[in-house]
DNA sequence: TAGGACAGTATGGGGACCTA
DNA sequence: TAGGTCCCCATACTGTCCTA
């Protein structure tokens, strides 16, 4: 998908593109070897020709950052095939308050099929979950652009995300999946234990402040709601891909999994 | 429990720019 | 020069949090 992207160039928007890709130019090596190309002058070839060469060394290089900067929020979903094996999915619990009054309790990290959970006042610290965004290629969260980094953010000072990110709350309302996480999920089959499926963001700051209360068993079921919402994104994200390469990529494109 | 506030993204309209 | 497309800005939308 990544190597059929045009739209990262000033000046070819997703018409452009789609124009393109119906005129055979499916891939960037395609676009480089063609000399003329309608509706693109010369002068301007010229000019894609060298930034389509610098994408393929970055590519090449295994950059995940450098897309971050060049592509639209909306289409950093076009770096999952690619990124997709070194992706971080993250998702956070709080106290309920906003990010100025309150805190994260939990952090739960799910990456190349490995679930870690950061807790507050054991190993949850602004080193370790930077340390964990620097090793990924790719965010991936339910509405974390709007809530879990802007709260990280303002609770961890200084913590940088400078990955491309996923955000799966606006793809799925792309592709007309409206609702929050657990409404998604039901409507997907996407499956999570039994005990956890009346849970929802309020009963787990009930569950945070029963086990301050000294109730150890409150925070094993915290815990597993939150690695349940966390692990829980990665199908979904398989499939968002998939709808979203259906309606916005390249015809020839066959979707994964 | 319900309505308002907030924040980030999506969308639509109009002006600017580019190609043929 | 006309038509098509992109870009920018304002507005709408949505999930979550806050407050009464």
């Amino acid at each position: 998908m990544l190597t059929s992207t045009f739209v990262h160039l000033k000046g070819i928007g997703p018409s452009t593109e789609r124009r393109l890709w119906e005129s055979g130019i499916a891939d960037w090596a395609t676009f480089l070897r063609e000399p003329n190309l309608p509706g693109i002058s010369p002068s301007r070839k010229v000019l894609y020709d060298v930034d389509l060469a610098a994408a393929q060394e970055q590519l090449d290089r295994r950059n995940a950052r450098y897309f971050a900067d060049c592509l639209h929020t909306r289409d950093h979903w076009r770096l999952f095939p690619t990124f997709g094996p070194r992706a971080l999915y993250l998702d956070i619990e709080t106290t309920g308050l906003s990010a100025r009054d309150g805190q994260v309790t939990l952090v739960g990290l799910y990456r190349q099929g490995r679930m870690r959970t950061l807790i507050n006042g054991d190993d949850l610290s602004r080193d370790v979950i930077q340390e964990e965004l620097d090793q990924a290629d790719l965010l991936i969260t339910f509405f974390g652009s709007v809530f879990d980094i802007p709260y990280l953010q303002a609770c961890f000072k200084g913590l940088r995300v400078s990955i491309p990110h996923f955000d799966l709350c606006f793809a799925a309302r792309r592709v007309g999946l409206q609702g929050g996480l657990k409404h998604i999920e039901r409507e997907l089959d996407i499956a999570r234990d039994s005990d956890l499926l009346t849970l929802d963001g309020m009963e787990a700051v009930r569950l945070w402040h029963q086990y301050h209360a000294g109730d150890e068993a409150a925070l094993d079921q915290l815990v597993r709601y939150n690695a349940a919402d966390t692990r829980n994104l990665e199908p979904l994200a398989d499939w968002l891909y998939d709808r979203l390469s259906l309606r916005y990529g390249p015809p020839s494109l066959t979707p994964a999994g």
